[in-house]
DNA sequence: AACGCCGATCAATCATAGGA
DNA sequence: GTCCTATGATTGATCGGCGT
């Protein structure tokens, strides 16, 4: 049904909410780095590591993150940005890579 | 160890390989007015175009003839199949780049913790 | 100057996962 | 079992940079 539709693309969709952890990583990251949040090849590549995803996943959420970030400024967001702030100033169990430049910047 | 690894490329790659739906024929005679023919080109509200299955069908064929395309090829396709010379080109663009990836990808991760499923 | 390609990204959408 | 929202992945199109 609606096959036609839904196509051929179906199988690889199959996909797999990442671990807390993964997911807290990547959010750490993101929110230490709302000036800028578009991490470098290697940034990527260590984030893959540690999340243990792969690169195109990073990619992938960081697009997802920063388009979905920007539909909603105003909202909750703000919050998380709080949580995060926090998280990155109080124990940074993770090296960021980059100097600690404006970490309050609204894009 | 190197048996594991092309077992998972070949689920991998058998995963999407499946673009055979419509018989469809290139190089044939224009012919082929099928019942869409009406909107050169149904692009979405937001100006994405919204490729037809024939369309794809026929631009994976080509790709698959040459990854590159020549000015001269590039005009014949978009003719053929409707769409301007820039949506072919682009599509040829997205098209290697998406091979890379996915090339990239399903080359050994290495270790793969399990056929978890 | 113009054109094509690459790499990264955007923006909209699809399909499913997770929750109420 | 049915809705609804969150989220990962896909993809046509755009941007900046580079080579021809």
């Amino acid at each position: 049904v609606m096959i036609l539709r839904s196509r051929f693309l179906d199988a690889r969709r199959k996909r797999r909410n990442f671990s807390k952890q993964a997911s807290e990583i990547l959010n750490e990251y993101f929110y230490s780095h709302l000036s800028n949040p578009y991490p470098s090849e290697e940034a990527k590549e260590e984030l893959a590591r540690k999340c243990g995803i792969t690169v195109s996943q990073v990619s992938n959420w960081f697009g997802n993150k920063r388009i979905r970030y920007k539909k909603n400024i105003g909202k909750a967001q703000e919050e998380a940005n709080l949580y995060a702030a926090k998280k990155a100033a109080g124990a940074s169990p993770y090296s960021m890579a980059g100097p600690p430049s404006g970490t309050t910047t609204p894009m | 160890g190197s048996v594991g690894i092309g077992n998972v490329l070949a689920v991998q790659n058998s995963l999407m390989l499946a673009n055979n739906a419509a018989g469809v024929s290139l190089g044939s005679g224009s012919g082929g007015g099928l019942s869409s023919c009406s909107m050169s080109s149904n692009t979405n509200n937001s100006g994405r175009t919204n490729f037809t299955n024939k369309q794809l069908t026929e631009l994976e064929k080509e790709f698959h003839f040459n990854r590159y395309l020549t000015r001269a090829r590039r005009i014949e396709i978009a003719n053929t199949l409707q769409l301007n010379e820039t949506q072919v080109k682009i599509w040829f663009q997205n098209r290697r780049m998406k091979q890379k990836k996915r090339q990239k990808e399903g080359l050994i991760p290495a270790d793969i913790p399990a056929p978890v499923m």
